[in-house]
DNA sequence: AACTCTAGCAACCGCCTGTGT
DNA sequence: GACACAGGCGGTTGCTAGAGT
């Protein structure tokens, strides 16, 4: 408090005319609005100053309002119930706040948004998925059920393979998944690590892992308003596209990016899976993306083979930092044993898309490390660790790729039942 | 007791859309 | 169609309390 800006009341424009009081609400400002709203009602927040004397411009009143001071607001911490259908929302709809705050009466945009953060935070530390692994693990058995094909998946995709009118976005309703049971279990592995330990653990598990971008295929339904920033990035087709253009990008399983490369997520970003495979709706992470400015782990070229990319950019986190290490899928190789989770690796949603463009005639063994990197979705670059004696450990690097081509990828789509094969429509997700 | 670190939270900022003129 | 305004949204920042050293 005291802190006192200029504002000229109405969006973010500020002028000299007025003077607004920032920082934390005092009791006696929230009375004076707590006695506007009751008298004119809630809107209209730039007249609360001319009517009730508070010297807080319209937005601050409304967000006090919205956040703290509205009578329906659940005070408290999340409840399990709510915490697991955060979960199911966020897998659903990303970093949609205001979306999941209409679906958990009582709680605002914001409040979703910190617990969400806060508890993605908590996880990256603990190397834990942000997805339940069981959940995740079952997607992954079902998709190998349903002998979801991989042999076209060599990270090769042609200018063809991603023009726009080719590829049909699909529709897929995370009620499919039933999270709530396996989100116990989940729950009883966070609780027993002490939030306080987390740091002491080894540290390499809280390096920077892999990044992906995996969008999810929720679609909005008609609302009064529903806010898609039209951020553009670099089209394959050449130019530039918006969001409209790129919609059908974002469902499509491919990573790209520029090896050597970083992509660190925002403790915010719609992860898809856990601290490995990053997905943020409003901000794709395609190469080139506008606001991509952190590097990416990333590791596609697509001039080059995989098997080429491999030798070439070998390790390349080992160029840049030799002792981070990254959690690898459990899938392919070994739970690192400071790994907590049986999953260090991967996330529901980046499963379903790992499969979603695949065609699904050939090579079906769910042992395949094709059909397993298919359904990791992502890239999987285990860097070279450094051990105590100061020696690297190459690891193996694991490059997941998407199908060469549209045709491969359509066959999927169009098949209209990708996701209920995928997940299996009989499965019991709950036991 | 002093210090450090972290989680949790409140609030702000900038961008956006919808609406009215 | 252009413009201004009001309000909504997502991302970010900064403060504080509590735990650990």
């Amino acid at each position: 408090m005291g802190k006192v800006r200029h504002d000229s009341g109405s969006g973010d424009d500020f002028a000299v005319d007025k003077t607004f009081h920032k920082g934390p609400w005092t009791s006696a400002e929230d009375q004076l609005l707590i006695a506007y709203v009751d008298k004119h009602g809630d809107g209209n927040w730039n007249a609360v100053q001319k009517h009730s004397g508070l010297s807080r411009c319209g937005k601050s009143c409304r967000l006090r309002w919205v956040n703290h001071l509205r009578p329906d607001l659940k005070k408290g911490s999340f409840t399990d119930k709510e915490e697991q259908r955060v979960i199911e929302l966020h897998a659903s709809m990303g970093n949609k706040w205001a979306r999941m705050a209409t679906e958990l009466p009582g709680r605002t945009d914001n409040e979703i948004k910190n617990f969400w953060n806060t508890r993605v935070k908590r996880l990256q530390r603990l190397g834990l998925p942000i997805y339940p692994d069981e959940v995740r693990e079952q997607a992954m058995n079902a998709a190998a059920q349903n002998g979801h094909n991989t042999d076209s998946l060599d990270g090769h995709h042609s200018q063809e393979s991603l023009e726009p009118d080719c590829l049909e976005i699909p529709e897929f309703d995370f009620k499919y998944l039933q999270l709530n049971n396996h989100s116990s279990l989940y729950q009883s592995m966070l609780a027993s690590v002490p939030s306080a330990n987390l740091m002491r653990q080894k540290p390499s598990l809280f390096q920077p892992n892999v990044y992906n971008v995996i969008e999810s295929p929720y679609t909005p339904p008609n609302r009064k308003r529903f806010r898609e920033p039209e951020t553009t990035f670099p089209y394959p087709g050449g130019g530039y596209a918006t969001n409209d253009q790129s919609a059908e990008l974002w469902n499509y399983p491919y990573v790209e990016s520029t090896p050597g490369q970083f992509n660190v997520a925002p403790p915010d970003s719609h992860f898809l899976g856990n601290a490995t495979t990053y997905s943020s709706p409003s901000e794709p992470l395609f190469h080139g993306a506008e606001k991509l400015e952190l590097p990416s782990f990333q590791c596609f070229d697509t001039q080059e083979e995989p098997g080429d990319w491999e030798t070439q950019h070998s390790n390349p986190m080992q160029a840049i930092e030799s002792d981070n290490t990254l959690v690898q899928s459990p899938l392919i190789h070994q739970t690192p044993p400071e790994c907590p989770s049986s999953f260090c690796d991967g996330l529901l949603e980046s499963v379903v898309y790992g499969s979603s463009g695949e065609k699904q005639t050939t090579n079906t063994d769910p042992d395949s490390p094709l059909l397993q990197h298919s359904l990791l979705g992502h890239v999987e670059i285990t860097t070279a660790t450094a051990d105590t004696a100061g020696h690297n450990n190459a690891e193996t690097d694991l490059v997941h790729f998407g199908p060469t081509s549209l045709d491969e990828s359509r066959t999927s789509f169009e098949s209209g039942d990708w996701i209920r094969q995928l997940l299996g429509e009989d499965r019991d997700y709950t036991k």
